[in-house]
DNA sequence: GCTACTAATGAAGCGCTCCTTCGTAAGTTG
DNA sequence: CAACTTACGAAGGAGCGCTTCATTAGTAGC
């Protein structure tokens, strides 16, 4: 409500020079003339803007771009690699790394496995391995991060403590943010996993533009992630999303539908079992069929309350399970159509085991754009 | 994703004209230098907004304060009678209207009985009736009103057409904005009930400051209204908060639990048992209050979805049995409490009947403010 | 290799908006 | 009626964006 102060000159310059910011990175190296055009302001202006920012080592020329008529136009282009992201996403068996430019352009990855039961302190050296790895990769070092993103399974508060996780029991009251900022020299940011996917799905996968989605986390865990007005939903104590604590929703062991097929044959480790009723079902095996019918009508129940209480443009299948969405997808619209008011699309995550990874990293630039562009009051800082 | 436009020195002034119109929006009449203190601009600067705005109509001067030290301060005030606004509650039994300025204070209020299976002709004329008297009692005319919002039951699309209503049949597929547009020659918004009520509770009622909040409207029909990140939440297609639709939810039938208990003596008309049983509740007869019991396990199920699903600051109960909330409330919280991770604040509605009346005058203020303050482009019109 | 054409550059001058400063005006207090 | 307090109004200055125009650095055609 503190959205009562006026503006001097120099705010409006503020205004001018992020709305140059922004028109750089979503189009990339631009002329002067390009740049007045696009925000409507004069090329006069625009260089002085320019200069500024040149000046505070926001913006850099490149070359210009020969073989065009008259005189060559100086270009310039944003300094996505003035600093760089790194998102993090710690699985139940995996930790996936990945370092990404200021743009979110991924320079860098790596994967660290891990098993679900391994203490606190070794599933913390995976991570920092992990984000290792892609600072060696892209030959860049820990100083040059602006920050780290992290998806976790689990209720994460709003500090960054994990509340509840029942994947992984080490990590129980734990502060992760904590001790993740004890190992990296800036900002740190711990949110949900199934929460950072929806956020990926909506920015680079199949929900792109999409403003109302419910991201469908489903694996051998089952999560979910709003997006709401195109932001993503943590709820007033971040714990949005939590379908699965519903017993009529019928979530919470729907998986287990897979798990105990009688399709599976014995020796199966337990993790891999779903899969299998997955792939048998896609062979045409009547009794994996029939399971993956069950699970679907338990994922359908809930699936059902978000859209008929949100009212979605689309429903995004995603997480481990979603390699199969051949053979869910079609059962689960079906039961959809019965149930709810108004169908919404019904799609397959485009962005696979990466979606976290790519969620965090995507988190990490819109915290990054949140403090440019609102940017209520200070002057932009020099970098570098 | 047209935000790319730089700014002018133009655009400088019209937001601080806003802003200068919000900050006597929010504290009535202020003189120049309380003005100036609060925008953070200088004294001149203000005196300069100050005389356009009441060049074009805005904004008024009124007597000074007596009694103060030194030379007394000019005061400005902002001309919320410049214009009206009228709220209407489109019930099954009531149509209820308010009229009131541009700031929402209400100058009257009336309300017109009406049959449920009234048909259509009858109940758009009981609407221009109450309109009528609200205009009679403050003494204007239909030409001053700037906005008319109508809330009603049933599913409405964004074009302000009725999709779908269970309780009044003569609404059915009708463009009810398109035939109240015939009637006001002025901007008519339609919206749901619920959500308006919603909105009602977080501006003047219970809620008011939660960003994220559920709004249980329960009577005879139940319905969900809710509030994300500070704003009503419509869903892609104009049906969020529909809960009552999943079989899972138990809400559909739940109101029976109260219509057919057996303390409601015959005779009784069926409107009106539900009211039975809970004031035999209030007073102790064992055989209602079983029957409350009943009805709460199955209110307490849909309400545990949307908690579990969005984790809201604050649970509102509202619509008609909420007077009985005495009854209600302790009993819905027990069982929110089991089944929630984090159990959100359950309080009742302060506005009662009022509530979706109060909420339409909001949406009409709401939609005003927002054509005022994005105000992403165009100068402030002349007023008068 | 020269001329014509094209499009960006850079400098100059203007207008608007906000700022600070100061003398003046209009009340109250004793 | 004088002293005090507070607001008013005018003047001068700085910052920012705009338009205009001569200049510059390329390509295209002969």
């Amino acid at each position: 409500m503190a959205d009562l102060r006026g503006g001097d000159l120099s705010r409006l310059r503020q205004l001018n020079s992020l709305t140059a910011i922004r028109a750089l990175r979503r189009a990339g190296p631009l002329t002067l003339s390009a740049l007045a055009e696009r925000t409507g302001l004069s090329r006069p202006s625009m260089k002085e803007v320019t200069d500024e920012l040149m000046g505070l080592g926001w913006v850099e020329e490149v070359p210009p771009s020969p073989g065009t008529m008259g005189r060559p136009a100086r270009r310039y282009r944003f300094r996505a690699d003035s600093g760089y992201l790194v998102g993090v996403d710690i699985g139940g068996h995996n930790i996936r790394a990945a370092l990404s430019d200021l743009d979110g352009e991924i320079l860098a990855e790596t994967r660290q496995p891990v098993l679900p039961d391994a203490p606190l302190e070794e599933r913390l050296a995976a991570i920092e391995r992990a984000v290792e790895g892609c600072l060696t990769l892209s030959r860049t070092s820990v100083s040059d991060l602006w920050t780290v993103a992290v998806g976790t399974i689990g209720v994460i508060d709003v500090e960054g403590r994990v509340i509840y996780s029942a994947a992984v029991p080490a990590w129980r009251d734990l502060d992760l943010a904590g001790r993740l900022r004890e190992m990296f020299p800036c900002p740190v940011l711990v949110e949900n996993d199934s929460r950072l996917a929806a956020m990926a799905e909506t920015r680079r996968g199949v929900a792109q533009g999409a403003r109302d989605v419910v991201f469908l986390h489903v694996g051998l865990r089952m999560g979910a992630g709003l997006v709401i007005d195109g932001k993503v939903h943590r709820g007033f104590g971040a714990a949005a999303g939590e379908v699965a604590m519903l017993p009529e929703s019928r979530w919470f062991d729907a998986p287990e539908h897979l798990n105990t097929c009688a399709c599976v044959p014995e020796g199966v480790p337990p993790e891999d079992a779903a899969g299998h009723t997955l792939a048998a079902a896609r062979n045409g095996d009547p009794v994996a069929i029939a399971c993956v019918e069950r699970y679907v009508d338990d994922l359908a129940v809930g699936t059902a309350a978000m859209v008929l209480i949100l009212d979605p443009q689309m429903v995004v299948l995603g997480g481990g399970f979603s390699r199969s969405s051949d053979v869910l997808l079609e059962p689960l619209r079906r039961r959809l159509e019965k149930r709810c008011m108004r169908m919404p699309e019904v799609r397959a995550s485009t962005l696979g085991d990466e979606c976290v990874v790519v969620g965090a990293i995507e988190y990490a630039v819109a915290h990054l754009d949140d403090q440019l562009f609102p940017a209520d009051r200070g002057p932009l800082p020099v970098v570098r």
